[in-house]
DNA sequence: CTTGCGTTGATTGGATCCCAAATAGGCTAG
DNA sequence: CTAGCCTATTTGGGATCCAATCAACGCAAG
């Protein structure tokens, strides 16, 4: 019945870095790779996180990994059941819902602190990534079959792109509070729902211009509505093809 | 002939109850009485949590501890410093700004929510902890130098008012994050704000009366409004604390 | 054939002991 | 008085052990 994907991804043991520079410590950096994993959907929603499994797998002991989990699960990427393992979280409807609701409010409010605050410096890093959304455009046009070096770009402008306007914004905690949101709905989600489709990339990047542009001219109320409207729609978009998902994969009997 | 004490040696142990009932298990139960003892003051601010004591004093070993310590860093209770150990943080001027910018925003908007969605049931809890508040501040007149009723009944009224509205809002990420966000400047920073000033607090009474007023008649608005300006208000008067405590330590020299 | 129950295997939660690395602070030599 | 070395503390991580727990399986009774 149950696929039951016991998830031994790529059974390189230590070929796979598992520290990283910036990492202050071996926890830090399984909590980093596990996450990316998780994201990148190497590690599918639902499967099983065994303690051993993976200690063997990145090379390290129980220990580090028990931490780890515990620090996935404090974010919501996983869940712990008593005596039983971790399983990673697939978000439902309600959670997609619900986070994109805190990132409009929050991102909208970003916006209109950015709006006032931004520095020169800043402002060229934000119309550098706006320029990258219609690079990733054009990657996705001229892409025979392989849209990967699109959607790396894209994910990058975006990254950069919203990065930038909760720095400009100012308040720390609020960019730790989205970051937060992301680890429940990983932002390459995103992606799947955009789906490889340059019309609605295309719309996307226009959006972001108009972004870019309510921020370079100081419009506070401008950028809060157009960044609200932004993620709005992302929500929406996003909703409907997960709900698509979900409709296909029960219905279907193959 | 010798003593033969040493393996039920721990006396110690169940001293301090370490295990709560609704805890997982016996990291999350150090969670929670760790961060009680930080937010009551016991464990003040800048001093250190060594692990081998942590553990001896609540009679486990030092690895849950360390596990429950790396859950106090990532909300935030406590900085981790490479093999020096785990201390307690103690929230800048900068740090209570922004926090509270937040609530500002995610309470008016629970506000506004609420308001539209809170069933009759809810209605009746809201005010009954809006009633609380205005027996905390009787407790509070009559009291003769002991204000530990006052303030615990006060607490108890703002931890339901605000909890029934965030409920009623019916967006469980949002009060996640709004917990989350009690870590980092706790809850009873603010009755130190208010001073037992009987003044101040009917005022704060008077704007929940204010609050329940706008959601009972369904005005999102208002309710919105009145949230915002609450939470500014409150937070206004905390930096204002935190500011004259820190200026008064900094200049007394007895 | 189904239902209920006991057994068993897998897995986590926690303890205990061990060792390397890093850091602060003291001590010594110049 | 200062630079540099030394040592005590403390954390980071590993290894091993054991008890509690839960799922799944199989067996027996109806």
């Amino acid at each position: 019945m149950k696929p039951e994907v016991t998830a031994t991804a790529s059974a390189s043991a230590q070929a796979s870095t598992p520290r990283r520079a910036n990492d202050r410590d071996l926890v830090d950096s399984l909590v980093t790779v596990l996450q990316e994993r998780i994201n990148a959907g190497e590690i599918p929603a639902g499967s099983w996180l065994r303690q051993e499994a993976v200690a063997k797998e990145l090379g390290v002991s129980r220990m580090p990994v028990r931490e780890a989990l515990r620090q996935l699960q404090a974010r919501g990427t996983v869940e712990l059941i008593a005596n039983r393992g971790a399983r990673v979280r697939l978000p439902s409807t309600r959670d997609i819902i619900e986070v994109y609701e805190l990132h409009r409010i929050l991102q909208g409010h970003a916006g209109a602190a950015a709006a006032e605050l931004i520095t020169t410096e800043q402002l060229e890093r934000l119309a550098a990534a706006e320029a990258m959304f219609r690079v990733a455009v054009e990657d996705l046009r001229t892409a025979d079959g392989d849209t990967s070096t699109a959607q790396r770009r894209w994910h990058e402008a975006n990254t950069e792109f919203h990065l930038v306007i909760i720095e400009a914004g100012g308040n720390k905690h609020l960019a730790e509070v989205l970051e937060n949101l992301h680890h429940k709905v990983p932002r390459n989600l995103t992606w799947i729902a955009l789906g490889n489709d340059v019309r609605r990339l295309e719309k996307d990047a226009a959006e972001h211009a108009g972004i870019l542009d309510a921020i370079s001219r100081g419009d506070a109320n401008a950028a809060r509505t157009r960044l609200t409207e932004h993620v709005k729609r992302a929500s929406d978009l996003l909703v409907r093809t997960v709900d698509e998902i979900a409709q296909d994969s029960s219905t279907r009997r193959s």
